[in-house]
Order: C-alpha cells, then sequence, then structure tokens
DNA sequence: GCTATAGATGTAATAATATAACATTTGCAA
DNA sequence: TTGCAAATGTTATATTATTACATCTATAGC
C-alpha cells in the first residue's frame, strides 16, 4: 500500500497532495538501514544527493544535481555526482532512466530489483512498478530464444492519469 | 519467416555466417519502397546513413557513422548525421537503443510500429522482436493505472543463445 | 593513541553525445 | 524560370560523462 493508503499495483503515481516530505523520509530511512545492513558508507554527499533526487518524483538530470549541490557546497564538480549516482545505481537505492538520462529514486530500495517505469510526458513525474506480469513475460520470451537475460530496461512514455483527467 | 528459412519469433538473432549482403540490400529495398510510397525523399545522405548502420547487426554510435561518412563525405558534421538519423527514426526505418545511445536497423521497416530489442552484451549485436504478447502486457497494465500509453521502449540485456553455446 | 591503508573526495582536463542558429544549395511545383 | 520549401553546409556551443592523478578521511590492526 502506498502512503497514502491506496493499492500500489493501481496507484503507482504519487497522489497530487500526498504527503512528500513523508514520502522522501520514508525513502531515505530505508536506505540508511540498508547501509547499515549491507555495512555500506551513506556519506554526507551520498545523502545529500539521494535526497536531493528524493525532492520529487520527477527524475532527476546530474547537471542539475551538481547545479543544486554546488549551492552548499563550492567544491561540487561532475565526478562528485556521478561517483554518488554510481553508488546509489549500484545499491538499488536509485533508477537510472535510460531514455531521460536522467535519476529517480527507488520506491522499494532495501531488496534489489529491477523495476518498470512509468513517465508523463506532461508533468514529468514517473512511477516505479514492480511487476511481476511484465517481469514473467520478458523471462519467458527470452529463455524461449535461448537468450540468457540480465537486465531489462522497461520505460513507457504517456501521459498520467491525473493530466489525462486534467485535460479534460 | 528468416532470410535463413526459420521463424522469426523463435530466432530473432541472424545466423553466424547469414547471407547479410542479402539482409542488408532487403532492409533498403523495404526502406526505399517505404519511401516511394509516403512521398519522402532518401537523399543519397540518408541512403548512405542507413547503409553503414546495416553494416551489421550492432546498434552503431551516431559519432562512428561520422567518422565513416567523413571518410568519403568531407562536410559531414554533427549536423549532418543527427539530421538523417532523426529522418530515419521518424520513418521507423531505423531504432535508437536508448540504453546505448545507438542505432539499428528496423527489420520491418514498412510499417510504423514499437519493437523490443534483445541486445547480446557478449557479442553486442542486437535483436528485434515484435512480440504481442509483450506488447500487450504493457497495454493491459498501462490501461489499469489509467495512463495513456504512447512511446514503450524495452530493451533487455544478457547474453544471445550463440554466445552462450559459445562460452560453454 | 598511532599509523597504514582502502575508500572517498578534490581537481583539472577532456571525451562523448547532441543541438542551435544561420548561410547556402537543391529539387520541384506553380 | 523562378520562387519556395526542404535539405545540407558551417560554426559554435550545449549537455552528458569519464579519465587521471592528488589529497583527505575513517577505521582496523597494532
Amino acid at each position: 500500500m502506498t502512503h497514502d493508503g491506496r493499492n500500489d499495483v493501481l496507484r503507482p503515481f504519487p497522489d497530487q497532495r500526498h504527503d512528500h516530505d513523508a514520502c522522501r523520509s520514508e525513502a531515505l530511512a530505508q536506505v540508511v538501514a540498508a547501509c547499515a545492513e549491507r555495512g555500506l558508507r551513506l556519506t554526507p554527499l551520498r545523502r545529500r544527493v539521494l535526497e536531493l533526487i528524493w525532492s520529487s518524483h520527477t527524475p532527476v538530470k546530474a547537471y542539475d544535481l551538481l547545479d543544486r549541490l554546488r549551492r552548499e557546497h563550492a567544491a561540487a564538480a561532475p565526478p562528485t555526482v556521478y561517483r554518488a549516482l554510481e553508488f546509489l545505481v549500484e545499491q538499488g537505492f536509485i533508477h537510472r532512466i535510460e531514455s531521460l538520462n536522467a535519476y529517480i529514486g527507488c520506491s522499494e530500495p532495501e531488496q534489489a530489483h529491477q523495476g518498470q517505469f512509468l513517465i508523463c510526458d506532461s508533468c514529468g513525474d514517473a512511477a516505479e512498478l514492480s511487476d511481476p506480469d511484465i517481469a514473467a513475460v520478458l523471462r519467458r520470451k527470452a529463455e524461449m530464444l535461448g537468450f540468457q537475460l540480465d537486465v531489462c530496461t522497461v520505460e513507457l512514455k504517456g501521459r498520467c492519469a491525473r493530466c489525462e483527467t486534467a485535460a479534460g
């Protein structure tokens, strides 16, 4: 279930007026816990980059992160950001959206997984699915073809329900 | 059926020793026909870029195309290549592989469609599927979520059957 | 507490990918 | 044959990402 009490599968997009502070805090807490469990160092930089990514549900670009980071950390340079992103992606704390060259917080950071993404062209928000039916059909097709499947990139563009409604 | 007489769905990867000249020629001919039908200009530049992309089943990067184009066309510059790519993608004659920043010839250029891609990390080749089951499950999930689906990016990385066999 | 070390960060430069803006040329329709 | 729209040429720049090496910092073993 999501923060607003509705079913995840049916409402992957965050509610327009959801408590985003709580949303971000929860994600951060899960990452803190995962790092403790795995013996990883969530340094101030890494943590700050993660917070900035979680500032919204819109995928963030590396250089936008860099600009924001520089306001509070003059030494920030491209490698600063890319290293933090690399760490966060490797650990499954964020995902990279290939078709946008952008990054978004993972909604289930505690266990590694491969999600699928719905990306609204209208509001820019992205929602993560972990849909077993999609995963299963991809696995099945790959297997039929003798293809040893490793990474699945599934990025679906369109218009989210909220924007669709708003547009009438 | 493919050029080697086997079922497409079961063998999307080209045979190692397939007649690639014939493979490329067929694709070119289909594009020529589609352009004639749609009243589009397949200029020498566009045609040449398409030929270069079809020189293998490995997705090609824009600047690799540029390097090759320059050998025979001194005036070639980034916009030369990107414009040709834009035309070819818009018309569905090639596809962009988002996770590689690279381009590959479309195996069914006559009708617009959205494929799915299997990309072998070992040999680099990519194969296109037009799998109705994958398309259907994505459509169904999007609909359940009230998401107005537009573009589907499905890129599956792993190891193709040939490389899997070769690796023992 | 020291100190060696691995991991993290700083710093400068550059590589790789892509687009903007405007000039010129070309194909084709009126 | 000429005028326009589309295509290409040309220069510059924007955006995204990595390399290479220097320095700092946390911490494990002494």
